[in-house]
DNA sequence: GCCGGGTACCTTGCTACGCAAGATACCCGG
DNA sequence: CCGGGTATCTTGCGTAGCAAGGTACCCGGC
């Protein structure tokens, strides 16, 4: 019943979830936005993957949403973390070292005990 | 045509793919041991993942196979990598560290210039 | 006036992955 | 002869990521 191994176990689906939560941490953040800086840093292709996330994030209660006018364009709807949001992402955090020193173990072959 | 961008793309697909290809670079790997190896690294949770993908990296040309006698239990399928594999393995090297450096660099805050 | 392109939202349909569960079979010891 | 460890692989489910398409706002150029 390791609490994190669900955890764990959804990393592998889930990183760019939480790069999501990451990115609304401190201040609110519109979709459209998000995508650029998702894509900038090579994590993600399209609006397709992003729009979907953060209905899910919405749905199970890690994130609310505002509808707030653009200086520019049409209204966006910005997107900031609940309390659920934040401790999901302080669980990722954890989650995310172990992973990545797994496979960087791997990776550079220094398994095999 | 970043002929990177495609693997970057697989990556949060293809981790434990590129693991299993790491764990068989320096000598010949059967599956039920792979498990073993991957579950005590947390990246892996059952032998329903790990069997599908073994047949995937033959399907590509990833991976060789012979079957040797066990000493004991049913004979054993061992995996090794083919100069195809090898070069996989070498370009997720690469691809692994920028992925792992963009979402330390989300993870941890810093981005958002 | 309208038309195209940037901004911004979201949905649909496809493919494929990870996993739990189950099927099969070898070998050994009790 | 039967259960448990070793070892293979398959089936079926849920769901993620993506390309593509759809809608609509706003602005500037023609």
């Amino acid at each position: 019943m390791d609490s994190s191994s669900n955890v764990v176990a959804q990393l592998r689906r889930g990183v760019l979830e939480h790069c999501v939560l990451a990115l609304t941490e401190h201040e609110a953040r519109y979709a459209y936005d998000l995508v650029n800086d998702l894509a900038a840093a090579g994590l993600v292709a399209s609006e397709g993957t992003v729009y979907p996330l953060l209905s899910r994030l919405r749905r199970d209660g890690l994130v609310d949403t505002v509808w707030r006018e653009s200086p520019s364009g049409p209204p966006r709807r910005y997107y900031t973390l609940t309390p659920q949001g934040r401790a999901s992402l302080e669980a990722f955090r954890q989650s995310w070292r172990g992973f990545r020193e797994s496979v960087d173990h791997i990776v550079d072959g220094k398994a095999r005990s």
